[in-house]
DNA sequence: TTCAATCCCTATCAATTTCCTGGGTATTAT
DNA sequence: ATAATACCCAGGAAATTGATAGGGATTGAA
């Protein structure tokens, strides 16, 4: 049970951009230079996160990405919730299990689930970027 | 991030063995039909739960697979730790991380990882089976 | 108005991991 | 002896993941 490099690595770069907060947008080139990562594969996690509206971005010359709420009002949960499609631990706690009542481990995943989530909101963007 | 299913099938088949204990052993056969997985596969499992001392088996005829304690002593913690090699959620929880001191992320995954092993820590075998 | 910087989209490939099957061996109760 | 059982090891199909590549659309600025 591994976390993808995808949640890893978005995570890292939403922490570039929490760093800059207020300063107006980052350009790719400049967070994958901090990041470490290729261009082209740091572009596909961005869009995700784009898509699931938590960072925004300007195109055009001196275009470039920006967090589009407070790192305060970010959780650790959201952003890791985007870039892994969920957090959900099993299958049959996403689609509908047909035998929920008779499962004898459906309860585990459903109280892990939870916990996991519970964890994971309860970190904020800025409480990382802050060691705090 | 999801549990793979040697861990969601090794599970079932210790609930299995968890709903006869004290009855002797079960056969890889009769465990099989139970859970409806395929002997082969279901042995591979067996083997790693022998291995990490929850189950026992006696061999020859009328041989079988056992726990190795009872269930209110076997944790589904324990069971998913031997099932799926360990719980890191990231590789640097087990190997050495050489910057956990500066990493900003290092945190959110030990905390975590802290919280999973204590939700499923806290869940028994018997608990399980009981649907208690 | 042109141009370069930038984000956007989609296809593909290589590597890894996971899931599962199969064949053969050792052990033991009856 | 024989049949029922656990044990061991090798390998392969399928899915997932990680990463690369090329080209298109948009826009600020010279």
């Amino acid at each position: 049970m591994k976390l993808s490099s995808k949640g890893r690595y978005g995570l890292k770069a939403m922490c570039e951009l929490a760093k800059h907060y207020g300063e107006g947008a980052l350009s790719l080139p400049y967070i994958a230079g901090e990041t470490f990562l290729s261009e082209k594969y740091l572009e596909q996690l961005l869009s995700v996160l784009k898509k699931d509206n938590l960072i925004d971005a300007t195109r055009g010359a001196s275009g470039g990405y920006f967090l589009k709420r407070p790192p305060e009002e970010i959780s650790v949960g959201e952003i890791l919730r985007s870039l892994e499609n969920g957090l959900e631990i099993v299958d049959c706690l996403s689609g509908d299990c047909r035998n929920k009542a008779t499962c004898h481990t459906y309860g585990v995943w459903a109280k892990l689930y939870g916990e996991i989530n519970k964890c994971l909101d309860g970190i904020s963007l800025k409480q990382l970027v802050e060691g705090d």
